[in-house]
DNA sequence: CCGACGTCCTGCTAGC
DNA sequence: TGCTAGCAGGACGTCG
């Protein structure tokens, strides 16, 4: 599933690949995506040359020479590459760029959670974001993360999945983030304290920062820009290992509900108390 | 205003 | 072996 890291490095593959390239020709499955797509938006697209390549939390944004901005989605099985000339078109391809110097620029998506939208300049792309994406998790000042998270009575699973407040964080990473963190993701954002926020923002950041390293997760559907995967999948400490012993104290990791969402912790490494975890910690 | 929940979509898998 | 129900989840709309 794209999150902040895997949108990351689709952006870093396809830099090299689409920078200074001009496109020539758009070509269009009948599918509609999630947002629907204007068919005058072709003819801004056609004669540009990309520019700069940029990310917002899971949005991507293709800036022409033009001005225009080309904003993709990845959604939950989106993938955005460049193929070489006479590359098979695989199923579920939407969109094809064709590319000057042979080759295009493809989106793929199966589930079609993902989107193509234009924009006729960048500021109009910047304003689309206002009201819908907080800051970057690397922007965020600690003292309004611990604002937010004081200031509200949700789980700090839905709190880490709300793009509002910090940009990026999806399923996999908030479940990484929480056991990282040593913190209940069934605890209200008001019951934590200042240290324990602070330590959710540092673990946020540090397991970002670690599968960008590996160049994000792929789980099924995944791939860079340039079709190589991620392997941040093998440092899984908590998502999608229910029932698995934890890689700390080598209890079984719990699953359940939470956001409308399966989340996965350790019970005795993230427990709600701190005498227990402290416990827990003395037992190793 | 805030928080919870339903919806979209397809492929895979568990279970009978 | 074949069928089907249920699950996966990002963004956003709706409901209480």
């Amino acid at each position: 599933m794209p999150e902040l890291p895997e949108v990351e490095t689709v952006a870093r593959d396809l830099r090299p690949m689409l920078i200074g390239r001009r496109f020539l020709a758009v070509v269009r499955s009948n599918k509609a995506l999630r947002k629907s797509w204007k068919k005058d938006w072709e003819k801004q697209l056609v004669g540009q040359v990309v520019r700069t390549i940029d990310r917002r939390g899971k949005w991507l944004a293709i800036c022409l020479d033009g001005g225009g901005v080309l904003q993709v989605h990845l959604g939950m099985t989106g993938q955005l590459t460049v193929e070489p000339p006479d590359t098979p078109v695989e199923d579920h391809t939407h969109f094809r760029l064709e590319l000057d110097r042979g080759g295009e620029l493809r989106f793929r998506d199966v589930r079609r959670f993902g989107s193509l939208t234009f924009f006729p300049s960048h500021e109009e792309w910047t304003k689309s974001l206002v009201g819908h994406l907080g800051p970057e998790p690397w922007e965020i000042s600690p003292s309004s993360w611990r604002e937010a998270v004081a200031g509200s009575r949700r789980n700090l699973k839905a709190i880490l999945l709300d793009q509002t407040i910090v940009a990026g964080v999806g399923n996999i990473y908030a479940d990484e983030s929480c056991f990282r963190a040593r913190l209940d993701p069934r605890r209200l954002g008001f019951e934590l304290s200042e240290e324990e926020a602070d330590r959710l923002l540092n673990a946020i950041r540090a397991v970002l920062t670690r599968a960008i390293e590996s160049r994000g997760s792929s789980i099924r559907d995944y791939i860079g820009g340039s079709r190589l995967k991620g392997e941040f999948q093998e440092e899984f400490a908590a998502y999608g290992r229910t029932d698995q012993p934890c890689l700390v104290c080598e209890t079984p990791i719990m699953c359940v509900r939470l956001a409308g969402r399966s989340t996965h912790f350790c019970p005795q490494c993230q427990a709600k108390n701190e005498v227990r975890s402290a416990r827990a910690k003395r037992k190793r």
